[in-house]
DNA sequence: TCTCACTTGTTATATTATAACATATCATAT
DNA sequence: ATATGATATGTTATAATATAACAAGTGAGA
């Protein structure tokens, strides 16, 4: 069971990763700047993807009048440091929910209530005598067990 | 090793895959028109992945002018029919290479000479109590062996 | 305080994909 | 063989996602 699909207490949630991500910041002498954090701050609001125009327009709507490159930068900036991750199948960014952990991100997409769970992949079932895999990603699309309960 | 980057009669290869994708079209009663077929063969020509506009470029290159939705119907055909997939992260489709399998496409991209390997993913590694899983994607990025011995 | 690296602003445009409606084609029933 | 309805394609316009290129601002250390 992961995380997004469970009862937690999200405001602690989104606290504590966005503590964990300063602190690391913090280490290794990266810039979590203004902008860096805000974008992060709003994809950890909740557990479901957001687009770049999404996080663009929510910006504009509490008063920054930001242009595309600005939220694609940032977006660059926490997926080059593993604090957020492109869901491929989505064209849409999560805030990554294991920032410590050096990791493969899966994802579990529920098509109902649109939540993205996070899985650390540890053991690539691609693996492949002869091709070095560098990276990967994993997405499945289906039900997720509150909205399979619903129906 | 997947067949994408192993040595193979690739003119084999192809119209072996063809004549598999006209037989189930048979079989089933679906229609591969001309325009379907000639997309199908473009993105047999080799395993390497071709966004929508390369093909609609080498349609145009051929003497068809065509627009962008006959090719994204196309594909859509295709891939609906499990006779190609889109790669998500390059954003650009392959031909299947085991039309006759229902499966989950497992990818191996190779960054350096762009071949795409598919394989058959059967035992989904992010199978979650509670969550149904609908379908999947994987798609890990790297070296490819031939590549990897040219360094 | 100078300087250099890094970050953000700004303008323009590239790339990928789809909506909406018109026309053509095909399979089959008559 | 032809009318009919379903399917496929043509056509125009536009949406959605993403990046290039250059200017200006900011911040940390020399």
């Amino acid at each position: 069971m992961t995380l997004a699909f469970s009862e937690h207490d999200h405001k602690y949630c989104r606290a504590s990763i966005l503590r964990q991500v300063e602190d690391i910041c913090q280490k290794q002498g990266l810039r979590l700047t203004d902008m860096r954090k805000r974008v992060l701050e709003m994809l950890l609001k909740n557990h479901t993807a957001l687009g770049a125009y999404d996080l663009l327009a929510q910006l504009g709507r509490e008063g920054e009048a930001v242009q595309p490159p600005t939220v694609y930068r940032a977006l660059a900036f926490l997926t080059e440091n593993g604090f957020a991750h492109k869901v491929e199948r989505l064209n849409a960014y999560v805030a990554c929910h294991f920032p410590d952990k050096v990791h493969n991100p899966g994802f579990l997409i529920c098509r109902c209530c649109k939540a993205v769970g996070e899985t650390c992949v540890v053991k690539s079932p691609l693996a492949d005598q002869g091709f070095d895999i560098e990276n990967e990603i994993m997405e499945a699309e289906g039900v997720c067990e509150n909205c399979g309960l619903d129906n």
